[in-house]
DNA sequence: TTCCGTATTGTTACTTTATAACATTTAATC
DNA sequence: GATTAAATGTTATAAAGTAACAATACGGAA
């Protein structure tokens, strides 16, 4: 029996622990860089927290309005440019959709470029480090001539559960 | 003094006869796969294949008005969609845009999953095959259990005539 | 504390990208 | 030529994202 790897939100976790630690880490990130985690920022997180999935910058502001917030598309959306650009979200470009970032050393790194693993099934995205990947995407343009400044890396597929229900029917 | 690489758009190379290769091809593969090139989508295609950069869906559908053509969004989607099924053109996500393929085998390959160098600077889009590396994500999302369908991978970043122009002034 | 400048949020209006639904035409098959 | 399926035309609308400016809250200087 493995130890469950703890960046590997197929398999079974203490989500309410997973969320929690999140949330204490960005807290703790945005301190220490001066940084303004302010009650909307973090409200927008913490919905994007609640489950391992992509969620449309409306269906957020929908959640947001059912509480009663204000709220208006750009309200959404700065929050999330705020929550990106710190790398403390995530932008599933195949899904013009964000993802709160899984990576256990969230706010201690600086953002980075993870690989997502998008279920086609149940839609859950998970993140792996893109590691020794990354730099040979980056090799592979620079045959080309081209210098690599961000990368984009999406794969679709199915985790582990859908795959299961498929093979058990 | 390195052979041009046929694949590598960001070269020096005879884009009439790049563009011309390109049409026979795809009519060639049409033919074979009895699958219908019509003139709108061969029209949509020809347009993508002036340039070696990405257009979007209503920057196309400009062109086709303004020789004439009808012109409503669904005609443009409609053959985008035809044309990005048989893989005779790719959907960048990052740019929400299309390109016509740039691959040497389009045609006689089955639709492929190729690695793109997006510029930054100019637009310019060069396809390079993923190689090897589809193989290695692949890999990385097996190890988390999962099961990869399908694959996106974009790199932003210059290509060498950007980057020169960059470095000399 | 009060004042000031800046960062954040509110609000209105709009742009861009994409699709649903149904009518009409075109083309392949019999 | 009649039958049927594929492709295109057309209308309307959904979904995603942004520009511009007003109002407010916040952090530091006086
Ligand atoms: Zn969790
Ligand atoms: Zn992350
Ligand atoms: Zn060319
Ligand atoms: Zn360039």
């Amino acid at each position: 029996m493995a130890m469950p790897d703890p960046e590997n939100i197929f398999e079974h976790h203490d989500h309410r622990q997973c969320r929690h630690e999140a949330m204490r880490q960005v807290s703790d990130s945005c301190a220490r860089q001066h940084l303004r985690l302010t009650p909307l920022r973090a409200r927008v997180l913490e919905i994007l927290l609640e489950s391992h999935r992509a969620m449309g910058a409306y269906e957020i502001l929908e959640r947001l309005r059912e509480e009663g917030q204000a709220g208006q598309p750009p309200t959404v959306y700065r929050a999330l440019e705020f929550l990106v650009t710190h790398g403390f979200v995530h932008r599933l470009e195949r899904l013009n959709a964000f993802m709160a970032c899984c990576h256990v050393n969230r706010g201690t790194d600086k953002r980075h470029e993870p690989l997502f693993l998008i279920c086609n099934s149940c839609r859950k995205v998970a993140e792996a480090p893109l590691g020794v990947l990354g730099r040979k995407i980056d090799r592979q343009a620079g045959a080309m001539g081209f210098v690599a400044q961000s990368r984009v890396v999406e794969v679709l597929g199915l985790c582990p559960a859908c795959r299961g229900e498929l093979e058990n029917g």
